[in-house]
DNA sequence: TGTACATCAGTGAACGCGCGTTCACTGATGTAC
DNA sequence: TGTACATCAGTGAACGCGCGTTCACTGATGTAC
């Protein structure tokens, strides 16, 4: 049986992502549910905190993820990383973003969508409670672009890091009117994989220039 | 004098920017433009149509500076696109951009927010209208971008060009963020035309692979 | 094994509040004859 | 030039509605002695 609690937060994930936090109302969430309005606050607290258990369970997994293929690369390359390439470093950020995409009927679209979100926030609370919380696989992952990139120094990865991050959040948590487009436009039918498989290379021959 | 309609515009855009559309009441609006609530409706029927015409003031100004920009690019090159540079076509997006920023406090930070915030919108109405509207200017673009990657087809330029959208969108709506990580990490303080400056052979090079 | 009490998960109804919108109205300016 | 009427820009107050949150309560399960 899966819990109260549970049902409220697939349900919300769902609608945050669709609508937005405003615009989803704890009514919905539970409407859609089939729990008590009350349970949210019961369970959670406040909207707010909700909004926050949500982003956090779907940055436990990709992190965990991500940290998993990070300890793979090491082993791959017995510890030296001098040689390593910007496309093993990219590369290593599509299995954790598809397997969102099978944790959840449009994981990936779904949380790509909170990641956006969570970012045009006013006060970006969500932002600093997440700089804290996932720092370290953060930062890892910064040093094996660095590592990749000698001719770039730090400030310039930065740079480079957050145009990525841009490409990834806006292509992927819009991927089904871009998806729509090709279809029409195009008669081309991409999924979320192929996708995927486009921004790479491009994200690569971005980060090798100069 | 400013026209009450006009100080409506000029709050709500800044407001609509720093918080969203939902986030963003009319009384807000009205109290910091010292105009009565009832107005707007008076003005704008709606808050729906306020919204939008938020929106088509800025892609009014950015689609005539990008047509001018693009003229000037033909003149150049004497009509015959053949030879034309990936740099060049993503270089004419700078003053255009510039403008933008002189035209209001912050003005490229606003318009990017405005405009991503357009793209998350649920039913995607605003996007369906700019596509109307400017899909002329939008096009004409598009053909430049082919002109100067003449290894990509169609369906190609089309993704690249939604992957670079989404990084200009997410490094300029969230300028301010990610300046004050450069001023505290790196002791560096970037302006907006230096991100644009960063930003332009970032995506060039991306353009250019393959 | 039985009783008493505590904790947990949930519920139904109500709370006050801020929201977008509407409405009847005012006063200034423009137009027709 | 004067009068009558229409249009325009704006206003103050109220409308009903949906929102997040709270509260007193219930019933099941767990724990202590």
């Amino acid at each position: 049986m899966i819990s109260t609690k549970d049902k409220i937060l697939n349900e919300a994930e769902k609608l945050f992502a669709e609508q937005g936090f405003a615009e989803t109302s704890l009514r919905m969430i539970t409407a859609k549910a089939d729990v008590n309005l009350a349970s949210v606050n019961y369970h959670f607290g406040s909207k707010k905190k909700l909004i926050q258990a949500v982003f956090e369970r779907f940055m436990d997994t990709i992190t965990q993820d991500i940290t998993s293929e990070m300890d793979k690369l090491d082993a791959a390359h017995g510890r030296d990383l001098s040689n390593i390439q910007i496309s093993e470093v990219l590369q290593l950020l599509k299995q954790p973003i598809k397997n969102l995409d099978q944790l959840r009927p449009d994981g990936a679209g779904v949380f790509m969508n909170l990641l956006g979100r969570s970012y045009a926030e006013t006060q970006g609370h969500i932002r600093r409670f997440a700089m804290d919380k996932y720092s370290q696989t953060f930062n890892r992952f910064i040093s094996y672009l660095q590592a990749s990139c000698p001719q770039s120094d730090a400030s310039e990865i930065f740079w480079r890091l957050h145009f990525m991050l841009g490409s990834f959040i806006f292509s992927l948590a819009g991927h089904r009117a871009l998806q729509e487009i090709a279809e029409s436009d195009f008669n081309q039918s991409v999924s979320i994989e192929q996708i995927i498989d486009k921004l790479i290379p491009f994200m690569t021959a971005a980060f090798a220039h100069n």
